[in-house]
DNA sequence: AGCCTCGCTTGCATGACTGCAAGCGCCGGC
DNA sequence: GCCGGCGCTTGCAGTCATGCAAGCGAGGCT
C-alpha cells in the first residue's frame, strides 16, 4: 500500500458510520471523502464497506482487517507527535487548551490575557467542551479540569480546591426569609437543578439525594445558565464559589461550603508533552495563575 | 501529524542515505523528495536529517525516533498488503516473480509463454535479480530459487533436483585429449570460474576447493557468460545441466554430474500470499510445468 | 401525502503538487 | 589542475485532486 493516508480515511469512516461525519473527522469535503474511499476500493479490488440504507457505511471483514492495522498505525503516529510535540521548543504556534464551562466563564479569560501579553506567539485555542476530550489523541494539548484525573499517562498538578454553596439573589433572599442556616432548609425553597439524566456529576447526584424533586422549579445543565436563572431570582443554586462570589446580583444563600461537595482544580497535560515550550509557559503563567486565586476557589472570599 | 506518508518519505532517506536513491525507492521525482521533506521539517518544527558533505542525509535523534514509528507502521502496512492480496481472488493484474538468471535464460520463458496463453490478463513482471529479493516486503510475489529457502514465513515446494557437471566446445575437447572420466583430471585443463568475491556460491566455492587458482583462465559471476565462454572453447565450465544440455555448442565434459553439488528449485511465495488466485495459477502452471521436466533438471537427459 | 432535512453523488473550476529541465557545487579521477 | 559525473536545488508548466455547489433520494415528521 502507497498511500497510508488511506487508513486514516478508513479507520474515520468507520468510526463515524458515515461520510459526512468522517469528513469533520478528518477536515476535509465530504465528497472528496466519496471519491477517495471509492477510489482506495477500485485500486486495492477490495470492498472495504457495506453501504447500507440511510448513509451507513459498515466495515466488510476485510475492512475490519484494515481497520485494525490502521488503529496500530495511528498509535504510533498519535505517540510520535506527542514525541515531537514534547521536544518543541517553540514558544510559537498554536495551544489547545480544554476547560470547563465555568472557569472559562469566570477566572480563566483574565488568565488567558495575561498569557497572551506574556507569550504573544502563542495561538490559544480553547475549546469548552462537555465531553472530555482525549489528551492521548491529542484532541487538546493541555486540560483545565474540576476534578483530579484518573488516566495514567496525564502530568499535571492541583491548583486549588474547588468549593461550592448555594446562591441566589438579594431580591430572592429578601422575599423568602433571608439565607438559610443549613443545607437542611433547603426544602422550604424553590431549587434551580439539573437535568434528570445528569448522573455522575457531583453537584447534581448531591441534589438528587439531599432535596425533594418537588423542589425543582428549573431545570438546565449548564452552570453558567443555573447562575443566570438564580441571579434572575428564579430560586436557589448549587455553584461553585468562585463562579459567584463577587459576581454581582449574587449572593450566598448559604453562607459556608458544602464540606460534601470539596473538589479540586486540576492542570494536566499529557505525559509526552511536558516538555513542550508552549505546554510548560502555560502550566506557568495560566497556571500559577490560577492557583494564586486558590482562596476565591476554595471559598474563602465572600 | 495529518500525512502519515510522510513517514514512508522519512524511512525511504534514512534507508537510501540520499534524496535520489530515496527517490528511487519510492518512485517519485528527485526534486519532489528534496520539497517535500524540507516541508514537513518546516510543518513539524523538528530537523528530520542532517545534510552532510556530498549529499549524504544523516538522521538526527528526533529523525530516528520518527524512522522507527515509520518502521513500525511500515510492518504493519506490509502484512495488511500481504492479507490484502492473499484473499485477491483476481485472475487479472500485474504478479511480480523473481528468477535465477540460469533459470530465465533457459527453461523459465517457455512456460511463461504458456502461462500467458493460459491466463492473458495476468501481467508477469520478472525480476532477474542478483540480489534476494524479500517476499516479506513484497518486492516480489513468486520467487523461484535454486536452494531451498530458509526463511520461516514462505510456503512453496521443491520442483526438481539440480544437477552441475563440467562443460565444454566440442572443438575444446577434441584438441584436448576428449573428455574426462573423473573430476581428478580437471588439473590438466583451462577453467571458467567466478569472480574471486564470489564466496557463498556453492559451485564457486567447490571450485575453489577442487582445482588449483592457475587452473582458471577467464573468470565471471555469470553463469550465463562462463556457458558462453564455454561454447566459444575458452575451457571447462561448471554449469547447471539444465542450462546447457541439449544446448547447441556444448558437451559434457564430465558425463556424470557431481554429488556433492546436487542441488534443489524451489517455487516459493510468502505465507500470507498463498490464497492469491494469481500466485496459485502461478504455481500451478509454472511449477507444474517446471516439475515435469525434473529428468532434465536432474542431469538425466543427456 | 407533502415537505423538510440529512446524506450521498456528481460536475466544474481552481490551486497545489508534481515532473522535467537546467544550473550549481562538490568530489574524484586522470 | 581540469574535466566529468553525481547529487542537490530551483523555476516553470501541466495535471490531478480538492472544495464548492447543486441535484437526487430516502426517511421522518406534521
Amino acid at each position: 500500500m502507497e498511500d497510508w493516508n488511506e487508513l486514516r480515511l478508513v479507520l474515520a469512516v468507520a468510526r463515524a458510520g458515515s461520510l459526512t461525519t468522517a469528513a469533520g473527522l478528518l477536515g476535509i469535503d465530504h465528497s472528496t471523502v466519496f471519491r477517495r474511499l471509492n477510489a482506495l476500493e477500485q485500486r486495492q479490488g477490495v470492498r472495504v464497506f457495506e453501504r447500507l440504507p440511510g448513509g451507513t457505511y459498515q466495515l466488510t471483514p476485510a475492512g475490519e482487517r484494515m481497520a485494525a492495522a490502521a488503529e496500530r498505525m495511528e498509535d504510533e503516529a498519535l505517540a510520535l507527535a506527542r514525541d515531537i510535540a514534547g521536544a518543541d521548543g517553540r514558544l510559537s504556534g498554536r495551544l489547545r487548551v480544554t476547560s470547563s464551562e465555568t472557569l472559562a466563564y469566570s477566572r480563566l479569560t483574565k488568565h488567558l490575557a495575561e498569557f497572551r501579553v506574556v507569550h504573544p506567539g502563542i495561538v490559544v485555542e480553547l475549546a469548552i467542551d462537555n465531553r472530555v476530550l482525549s489528551l492521548s489523541r491529542r484532541e487538546a494539548d493541555v486540560a483545565l479540569r474540576p476534578i483530579r484525573p484518573k488516566e495514567g499517562d496525564l502530568w499535571g498538578r492541583k491548583l486549588a480546591g474547588v468549593a461550592w454553596t448555594f446562591f441566589a439573589s438579594q431580591a430572592y433572599l429578601d422575599i423568602n426569609g433571608g439565607p438559610i442556616g443549613e443545607a437542611a432548609a433547603l426544602g422550604a425553597h424553590a431549587l434551580i437543578g439539573w437535568e434528570e439524566t445528569a448522573g455522575g456529576i457531583m453537584a447534581a447526584d448531591w441534589l438528587e439525594q439531599n432535596v425533594s424533586a418537588s423542589s425543582f422549579v428549573y431545570r438546565t445543565n449548564s452552570l453558567v445558565n443555573q447562575s443566570v436563572a438564580a441571579k434572575a431570582g428564579i430560586g436557589l443554586a448549587l455553584l461553585p464559589c468562585y463562579l459567584c462570589d463577587g459576581e454581582p446580583g449574587l449572593v450566598r444563600a448559604l453562607a459556608e461550603p458544602i464540606e460534601e461537595l470539596s473538589g479540586e482544580l486540576w492542570i494536566v497535560t499529557h505525559q509526552d508533552l511536558k516538555g513542550t515550550a508552549r505546554v510548560r509557559a502555560f502550566f506557568d503563567v495560566v497556571g500559577e495563575g490560577l492557583a494564586r486565586e486558590r482562596d476565591l476557589f476554595e471559598g474563602r472570599v465572600a
